[in-house]
DNA sequence: TTCCAGGCGTATC
DNA sequence: GATACGCATGGA
């Protein structure tokens, strides 16, 4: 990883990293462009504004520790996507989706965010979910805790406009808050056990096990398989996925969902 | 107006 | 265990 810092930015040297095809592209909804080169977000409640200048990114108003602790884990950039794109490119049409969105990352967001975002997702489309969880976070200043959510109910959530969502959320709250799940646990589980605990959440299927899995806990086997990938598997991969990717499917996913989407 | 969106719960066989 | 259907909401 190089990078320098100077005059509370860091700015840091990142070919395989594009601002659009990392925090726009269906993974994380809570990332705001707010001119050509430039995106502000969180993690958490730590702020971040980044940009684009010439060949560097810069990390806006924060400090070498925060860098380090929050943002160089967060955008993973422990993690060689050349190297992975280069593994992943044995592959045909691995190959095509890898030069197609050659800047994807996958994102390493927080447990409980990941997993209420994609509950929201489920039959949606990515602007409404986005205004889904803007108006969440406009309501609690920043995204609320398990244990804020556990206190609501599905009609005191209607400013949301969720829709049947609203009762998942809640429900998702009040395991956490009554003990019945937990996060850091799962994440430590292995993955079939991690699954179906997911599960046991009302509204949690396969699909949004397998999101809160991969974006939420790094666990980057899982494979969210939704109508997008559905398509990719019946036209490329009708005998499953190819060797090239096994151990990392979930990263491989990001770069075929963005491909299907956008052919 | 009708259809559809990063699915899932429920009923029915 | 497989398949069909309804579901809140809003943009196309």
């Amino acid at each position: 990883m190089k990078y320098i810092y100077k005059n509370n930015n860091i700015y840091l040297s990142q070919p395989d990293f594009d601002l659009d095809e990392t925090l726009d592209c269906g993974q994380a909804f809570r990332w705001e462009k707010t001119d050509e080169n430039t995106y502000k977000g969180f993690y958490l409640d730590t702020p971040l504004t980044i940009s684009k200048e010439g060949e560097n990114f810069v990390f806006h108003d924060t400090d070498e520790e925060t860098f380090i602790k929050v943002w160089a884990e967060y955008f993973d950039l422990y993690t060689d996507y050349g190297e992975l794109k280069k593994r992943f490119s044995k592959d045909k049409t691995m190959k095509k989706a890898c030069e197609f969105a050659k800047g994807i990352r996958l994102l390493k967001q927080d447990k409980w965010e990941a997993l209420c975002s994609f509950i929201i997702s489920q039959n949606n489309n990515i602007p409404r979910i986005k205004g889904i969880i803007s108006r969440l976070c406009e309501h609690y200043g920043g995204f609320p805790t398990y244990s804020q959510l556990a206190k609501e109910t599905p009609e005191s959530l209607s400013f949301l406009r969720a829709g049947f969502r609203a009762k998942y959320l809640v429900d998702a709250a009040v395991k956490l808050e009554n003990g019945e799940l937990s996060l850091e646990e799962i994440s430590n589980s292995d993955i079939e056990t991690a699954r179906k605990s997911l599960m046991t959440i009302k509204g949690v299927g396969p699909k949004v096990a397998e999101c809160a899995l991969l974006y939420g806990m790094y666990r980057i086997e899982a494979f969210p398989v939704d109508v997008w990938i559905k398509r990719v598997m019946e036209n490329y991969y009708p005998d499953g996925l190819p060797e090239c990717v096994k151990g990392a499917e979930g990263i491989a996913q990001q770069y075929l969902f963005h491909y299907i989407r956008n052919l």
